[in-house]
DNA sequence: CATTTTTTACCTGATATCAGGTAAAAAAAA
DNA sequence: TTTTTTTTACCTGATATCAGGTAAAAAATG
């Protein structure tokens, strides 16, 4: 069986560069390139297409968009997400959105192979460096970042709750004035200004919950 | 090469049974079975081990906090998380945290098969069930669930920043009142108390950025 | 056992948010 | 082209947040 492929990436370089890879791979049939995924969008309304393999950097709709709004329609079409640098948070955006996989672009031949063809397959896959890149903030990132204390968390949760420092000392059973000292201490040891900004780092850094 | 496999589970009836399960796999030897995180983490302090089968709730100290402390010290040891029942952002959580895979207790014999070996070569494994759930909020969830406006998505973006209704008026040039209208705007559309639970609702929904 | 961190609590004042209302251009959709 | 949505803007008042300072138990760590 042959699988309909299609690539999306503005620099024509670079499909021009995917389309070679692709060309030996058995079963893989490039069918057409864009560099739009708004053009995307138009071809897949009327024609067949098994894989997309897609940028994640595009001008007007961006990957991640544009792979949840493929999804939406198309949940069986295989979508890659490829990028040439990356960072954790978008990787997993992709794959929340419906993504079967994220591949760099300086990844090996055989890395491309193996993911697409595994990809096809039905798993969810990641070339080498991605993998690094999910789980290593661990290591250098994570590790100068201040951990909250017990109490501080619990505060921190019930605040992205939206409760307010009244509704907080009540839950817990503290004095307002408490609550407010806690929130103080979080704030600063972020160095946060609010407590949005202190919502949005907390979650991105899985500090909370 | 045989493969230490330790199992970590409160409830001893699911030990028994996963033991069962991977008695037969080739290469798989269990070394240990522990009903609590801690009593894992003294053991691998001074003995080898290479894969961990965990369940992800477990009493105190939950999976992903244990992956995430067993990955800071020892990065090459494989991670399975498994649950009963999961939800989304979990999974992700565990993954961001180090973990090789997750896997639904329900899964069938073959796929805890499959997972444990794919894990082992590198690959970070889902079983079916947990594949569906990763890139499905697309369906049901997400449909009910109204957009932000450009307008909007910008000024959340801000708030998310730690941006003042002021700051963000000058950021966009726009009158602090028209901020102030659009910030109440988004809040009643989701019906928020306030900035911080209306951020950390876009961030867990995927709304932003 | 000594030291450090965490948790608790109070006071004050400036600034910001939130909730209520209204309304007219501008842009997008039907 | 009409209708709807979005974007812009103003007014007021009650309440909440944030930043500054201080300090003493309680718990955890070395």
């Amino acid at each position: 069986m042959n699988y309909k492929t299609v690539i999306v990436d503005d620099h024509p370089i670079v499909i021009s560069g995917i389309a070679g890879l692709l060309s030996d791979l058995e079963n893989i049939v490039i069918v057409e390139k864009f560099e739009s995924g708004v053009a995307l969008l138009e071809y897949i309304e009327d024609h067949k297409v098994d894989l997309i393999l897609m940028d994640i950097f595009l001008p007007v709709i961006n990957g991640v968009d544009l792979c949840k709004t493929i999804k939406q329609k198309y949940p069986k079409m295989v979508i890659i997400g490829m990028s040439s640098q990356s960072e954790r948070s978008l990787v997993m955006q992709f794959i929340q959105n419906g993504g079967n996989g994220y591949v760099l672009k300086n990844a090996s031949f055989d890395e491309f192979k193996d993911c697409i063809y595994k990809a096809i397959e039905g798993e969810i896959v990641f070339s080498e460096e991605v993998k690094t890149i999910i789980s290593q903030p661990l290591s250098e990132e994570l590790e100068r970042i201040p951990s909250l204390s017990r109490r501080e968390r619990d505060i921190a949760l019930l605040l992205s709750q939206g409760k307010s420092t009244q509704e907080i000392a009540d839950d817990l059973f503290l004095s307002f004035l408490t609550v407010q000292t806690h929130r103080r201490n979080i704030l600063q040891k972020y160095k946060m200004k609010n407590v949005a900004e202190l919502i949005a780092f907390l979650l991105k850094n899985n500090l909370l919950n």
